[in-house]
DNA sequence: GTTTCATAGTGACGCCCGTCACTGTCAGAG
DNA sequence: CTCTGACAGTGACGGGCGTCACTATGAAAC
């Protein structure tokens, strides 16, 4: 049997690093590629011919699930495993559907991340089963295009009038979106509507 | 020369697994125990007689700031090197004030590390030179403790008269306060100033 | 002992915000 | 073709929000 070989994404160096240095104590295992950011994802498992992509949600440029979406549209014999800090329902539900075939949060123990990676490799699904649970229970984004995109663009306190600088909209049409918004997400004003779709992963 | 102990503290076990995998690859370093919430750090630190910790700031329970303060004020002769996620001027600032040794952003390339637990147990101080500068620049928190218990009070989107029940205030006093706030800061909303002084570790 | 400042409160003003009702266009489903 | 739903806009209403002025107390600073 021959070694599974790795490609790490995570734009923290240090924890790159250090998940490489865990995962490389493995016999089986052999991490052949480190890349910082989501847009080299690519390049990095085609020239070192991956069996395995690790990658991380949270990155600059292209984010872990388009990376995914990259990787599953040229290379269909690399598996993809995703591991992110945030086990955000909607972050879980985007990134199956993308392709990826396992999905960590970065509480798990971290005896279980190799075996997590022999078992994406030999073709299994690995989830973590308490985030399964949270994406059915939470479903997805009841918000529309247009609403996500108001929404995000109020994530920094901004005022309406910039909002609606900003997206090329009347103040009126803003306001109406995020009374929307507001209303589907259950909240009381738009920074809590904010907060409740970024914990989901809706934004 | 004997080897040096080392206690490692970060709330994600995946996280807090690999660094020591990375550290115990150094013949010279020793992870003696692993933690995983601020409260256990000090009764690590006495049970395995550690050298040097190891600490993350964004901990349950205790935060790495104040594991830090009750190690300095019971074991003189422990270094602490914090490493953290946010680059927060705010955070370089209270780290060093508690008596922290050498404060790292998980953005440094994974070599370093085990340099940075070299010089910290020396006695040297170890501190990333972009940070300090923007510590310089930004200052300390220009918010009373009442503006920063108000505003701390508001990041979640909650309107004024719920955060003047939490805090067992009137309403015209929230509002006040929530003022002030957004002129320190330079805000136009208090959402916005609640982001700002997020990012700046104010709160 | 006076000054300064943080804390807490009241009351008032004006503007922005959240909501609602209603109009209209366009694309896709039936 | 009709119907539905997303998108965009207008206009109006009421309430909440941000600001200001002013009062008052207690604790440090000089």
């Amino acid at each position: 049997m021959s070694v599974i070989r790795l490609v790490l994404a995570d734009d923290q160096a240090l924890v790159r690093g250090a998940l490489a240095a865990l995962l490389n104590l493995e016999p089986d295992l052999d991490v052949v590629a480190e890349v910082g950011s989501g847009d080299q994802v690519l390049q990095a498992c085609i020239d070192h011919r991956a069996d395995v992509a690790v990658l991380d949600v949270e990155m600059p440029g292209l984010d872990g699930i388009e990376a995914t979406n990259q990787i599953k549209r040229t290379l269909a014999g690399t598996r993809v495993l995703i591991v992110t800090t945030f086990g955000r329902p909607g972050y879980l539900r985007r990134a199956l559907q993308s392709g990826a075939d396992g999905f960590l949060v970065k509480d798990t123990p971290a005896k279980q991340l190799a075996d997590a990676v022999r078992r994406v490799h030999g073709g299994l699904r690995v989830v973590d089963a308490a985030l399964v649970a949270d994406s059915i229970a939470t479903g997805e984004s009841p918000l529309t295009a247009r609403e996500t995109d108001v929404l995000r663009a109020a994530v920094g306190g901004d005022t309406v009038a910039a909002i609606a600088e900003k997206l090329a909209l009347s103040e009126g049409t803003v306001r109406n979106h995020l009374s929307a918004a507001i209303g589907k997400t259950g909240a009381a004003t738009r920074a809590e509507a904010a907060r409740i779709a970024t914990d989901n992963g809706w934004l």
